[in-house]
RNA sequence: GGGGAGAUACCGAAGCGGUCAAACGGGGCAGACUGUAAAUCUGUUGGCUCAGCCUUCGUAGGUUCGAAUCCUGCUCUCCCCA
């Protein structure tokens, strides 16, 4: 993977850049769908790459390990063939699963054990077969296993969690750099920074994953149930730490607004399921605020068209206007 | 023509003497959603001058301190036999 920067911003922190993988080019600041289970819900493939432009998308080493298994995976020849996805992915480690499958779980110092969802079934996630799984599933950028805290999590548990990720970042990466892609092209490996709510551990650890040498860096535990404000703060304090030569990755965010402020400052890399999740649940952002489709009040708001049979801004996400849409196709 | 079953709120459907303005689903209305256990979850859903009162379980009467629940007439609906 290489990364050039284009261009920075004068006025905050904000760059343009270029990520180059062995599937092709993304341009940064990047926003990634989550295809969780090897497919964007709700989004058709062709899509997703004809109307939508995405240039990389995401999948999720815990749900595709149980879902559809490795075997199948490494049969297929990779997540690339097994779904038809020609273009970069990279894959989350099951450390966001740490999190919201919490009651689901046992930490140790050797890994998360998960019970199965689906069937209960027992399965151990260390920070080597996990990058293990992410070459088998062919993820041209693999993350670290870590642990996402909560975001209330006081401080000693968030400073125990934080050094439990870095021991795992150093036995992931150990692991990472004693072995080979399966699939003849070439996969990197992603750090990611924890640390909650505390500028001091935040600082602590981005100083700790800058020191790896990763090719690019993650910033995690974010977006977690913290106020934006925090989450702003502790991203400063992060990239001011991360190096700029790498592309900057903030796992898990976010709203629009959230992904803007943190361009501006310095990140390069998003990804959030609320795309995909509020659109298959009829949640729109709009100038007027947030909508939600399938309440009957934003119906009258806006008529569909304007006299002049044009749609304005706000007319395109109205209710009325997509039903308009929808009955003249 | 003979025999049987049933009519409950927007719809479906429980309830079969008091704790029933009436379970549970659906639908409606509103809210939530940030590295996806989510095409999901939560609240609400007779009216009002709202810690109370009023009207509602096909319809008209009756029994009872008290009826969606028991009795009688009527009106509809469905099933079986001829």
């Amino acid at each position: 993977m290489k990364f050039s920067l284009l261009t920075t911003d004068l006025q905050s922190k904000a760059r343009a850049g270029l990520i180059t993988t062995d599937h092709g080019t993304i341009e940064t600041p990047i926003f990634m769908p989550v295809g969780t289970v090897g497919s964007v819900k709700g989004v058709h493939i062709n899509e997703l790459e004809k109307d939508i432009h995405a240039q990389i998308i995401l999948g999720n080493t815990y749900h595709l390990y149980l879902r559809p298994g490795l075997q199948i995976l490494e049969k297929a020849g990779g997540l690339h063939k097994f779904n038809s996805w020609n273009k970069p992915i990279l894959t989350d480690s099951g450390g966001y699963q740490v999190f919201s499958l919490s009651d689901n779980r046992k930490l140790t110092e050797e890994g998360a054990l998960f019970r199965s969802h689906i069937d209960g079934s027992k399965h151990l996630f260390t920070p080597e077969n996990v990058v293990e799984t992410q070459r088998i599933i062919g993820a041209d950028i693999i993350m670290a296993l870590d642990e996402c805290a909560p975001g209330d999590a006081d401080y000693i548990y968030t400073k125990t969690s934080m050094e439990l990720t870095h021991r795992w970042l150093q036995r992931g990466m150990k692991h990472f750099k004693s072995t080979e892609p399966k699939y003849g092209y070439s996969q990197t490996f992603f750090p990611i920074v924890q640390g909650g709510a505390y500028t001091d551990l935040r600082k602590q650890s981005a100083e700790f994953i800058a020191s790896v040498g990763a090719e690019g860096n993650a910033i995690g535990g974010l977006s977690v149930g913290e106020p934006a404000e925090v989450m702003y703060e502790m991203v400063a304090v992060v990239n001011e730490i991360l190096p700029q030569d790498k592309p900057r990755y903030l796992m898990g965010v976010g709203t629009p607004e959230n992904i803007l402020e943190n361009i501006s400052l310095g990140v390069d890399m998003f990804d959030c399921v609320m795309p995909t999740r509020n659109g298959r649940n009829g949640m729109v952002f709009t100038s007027n605020g947030i909508m939600n489709m399938k309440n009957k009040k934003w119906e009258d708001d806006f008529s569909p068209l304007d006299p002049d049979g044009t749609a304005s801004v706000d007319h395109i996400y109205s209710k009325a206007y997509v039903r308009h849409l929808f009955a003249s196709k």
